[in-house]
RNA sequence: GCUCCUGUCGUCUAGCCUGGCCUAGGACACCGCCCUUUCAAGGCGGCGACACGGGUUCAAAUCCCGUCGGGAGCGCCA
């Protein structure tokens, strides 16, 4: 068996979506699971569309997902350039072969007369097909007028009967009539290829193996496989994934939410957390298993077992995968993405001592349950760093105003001493007296302590908050973490005021 | 309109090729209970699907035909 190489090939004319990032992903387990080659080829032929500042950021989020790449624009092979627009002489001496052997021909058909045609025949309920009207031109009149400087472009000449079936690795056997087929365009008259005939040149001379690609392009392979027979190339073998598609059933798009792998990094979400989602999305593992890393996935991947059917995506998945796998992450590692997060919120210094990482390890591992994305972290964090009376929630207000609340809060301020630590065994402690002083009790007594110290209903157990939060008042942050006592003391005043 | 692809819980899917083990399995979401000095997490449980109609067969989610639904393509875009 020959060696497997195969390829993405973006064009670089927005940010990574993950429909294609899905594509990137299954050539790439296809290739480390057969030990093959995988290569990154940009195609940039549209000079309309493409820019530069793409291309750096596909780059970098192919990076980032962690799909590496042995051959590309940036790391050449034997096989290069692997940036289309550094390779138009190849298409061009291409096609003049193809010309030369009568294979192809030149076409001087205006634009708008073949669009007038394509709306006949679409009003006519047909299937819009080039007619071929310019294929018996002779070839010397051809190259005359194209000296004069009559615009043309070249065509290739296809059957106009019989069908191509050709075998999908994921759907089996396609058939196709050849008359609906037109001859495709393959150079434009521009002097760029057109993207069929680009895609067939590269692949063919870059010796791919497998083309695995979105179901849009299903008919591209036909059209593909008539170049491949001209040219006599053999073919690789083609595989045609189904389409990711939003909540409404159609393509996902940015009224669904965020869609680019750019969005998910910014947001938090792990790369393989979106690795391995992505990777069940129109796939499954033979054992059911959902959670799983890219080791797991090389191994167990199986492209006969894609899906054939599309997919919708979905963001509640995703994030219970990326819970899952936040969970098997080191507290140091936890600490090392929430910073991220955490100094952009201004909560945390640049540079953090190694007292702080400290904290941050273990604030981290007690804060992260639950948490989505580490995007939604400042948020839980707000409870060390921004204990504001004044902004509290109704319910959180409710809590101190009822006749045990006001008398917990009093006995509590009192009883702090506004210099010494105070740890959870004291709280207790203390939590105790009150409640035989002021016969409060349950949930009574209690959600006026934790409003008290949190300001906020909700959130971590006072058990690990209150060691945390005295610890950290002792750390020189970015905005001081206020001490229980100080807490108190800030919220009996704020109470006695309204 | 035409051509091609596709149709199992709300969603991702297992099962389909090689009919019976399927009173259709798992996961996310949702709901409930337990745990709990809140919320969450965790544990346990519940709801919930073979698009429809015909065949073939002792037997069909599984094979055949039709209908309907969804998607894609029909460019000198990729």
């Amino acid at each position: 068996m020959n060696q497997v190489r195969v390829r993405f090939a973006p064009s670089p004319t927005g940010y990574l979506h993950v429909g294609n990032a899905r594509t990137a992903l299954f050539n790439w387990l296809f290739a480390r699971q057969n030990k093959g080659v995988y290569i990154l080829r940009i195609e940039d032929t549209d000079i309309q569309r493409s820019e530069q500042q793409y291309e750096h950021q596909l780059i970098k989020d192919l990076q980032w997902m962690g799909l590496n790449w042995d051959e590309g624009p940036d790391k050449e092979g034997d096989f290069g350039p692997y940036r289309q627009s550094l390779r138009m002489d190849i298409y061009v001496s291409y096609a003049n072969s193809l010309i030369e052997e009568g294979k192809a021909y030149y076409c001087f058909c205006k634009p708008e007369e073949l669009k007038k045609e394509r709306d006949k025949a679409l009003a006519a309920g047909k299937t819009p097909v080039y007619s071929g009207r310019c294929r018996g031109l002779p070839i010397e009149e051809s190259k005359k007028r194209i000296k004069q400087g009559e615009e043309a472009v070249i065509r290739l000449l296809t059957p106009d009967k019989g069908t191509l079936t050709f075998h999908d690795m994921v759907r089996g056997s396609l058939s196709f009539q050849l008359a609906l087929i037109g001859d495709p365009v393959l150079i434009r008259s521009n002097g760029h290829p057109s993207y069929n005939y680009a895609v067939v040149v590269d692949d063919a001379l870059m010796k791919i193996s497998h083309v695995i690609r979105g179901e849009d392009h299903i008919i591209n392979t036909v059209r593909q496989l008539l170049l491949y027979k001209a040219f006599q190339f053999d073919p690789p073998q083609f595989a045609h994934l189904s389409m990711v598609m939003g909540k409404d059933n159609t393509r996902l798009s940015k009224r669904h939410g965020a869609t680019s792998v750019h969005q998910f990094s910014q947001e938090g979400i792990l790369p393989s957390a979106l690795f391995n989602y992505l990777a069940l999305l129109g796939w499954s593992h033979p054992q059911g298993k959902e959670v799983l890393s890219i080791k797991d996935l090389i191994e167990s991947f199986d492209l006969k077992k894609a899906s054939r059917s599309s997919a919708v995506f979905d963001y509640d998945k995703l994030y219970w995968i990326n819970r899952e796998h936040i969970k098997s992450l080191s507290n140091r590692q936890k600490a090392e993405w929430a910073s991220v997060y955490l100094k952009k919120a201004g909560y945390l210094p640049k540079k953090l001592n190694q007292d702080q990482w400290d904290w941050l390890e273990r604030a981290v591992a007690d804060l992260m349950k639950g948490v989505n994305k580490f995007s939604e972290l400042p948020e839980k964090f707000a409870l060390f760093f921004d204990f504001s009376p004044e902004k509290m929630e109704e319910d959180a207000q409710k809590a101190l105003e009822t006749d045990c609340g006001r008398k917990v809060i009093k006995a509590l301020n009192e009883k702090l001493d506004q210099e010494a630590k105070v740890d959870f065994s004291q709280l207790s402690h203390i939590s105790s007296e009150i409640k035989k002083d002021t016969g409060c009790r349950g949930k009574e007594l209690f959600h006026p302590l934790r409003v008290a110290i949190t300001a906020q209903t909700s959130g971590l157990e006072l058990d690990k908050f209150i060691p945390l939060l005295e610890e950290g008042s002792r750390l020189n942050f970015p905005i001081p973490i206020k001490s229980c006592a100080q807490r108190v003391a800030e919220l009996s005043r704020f109470i006695q005021n309204i």
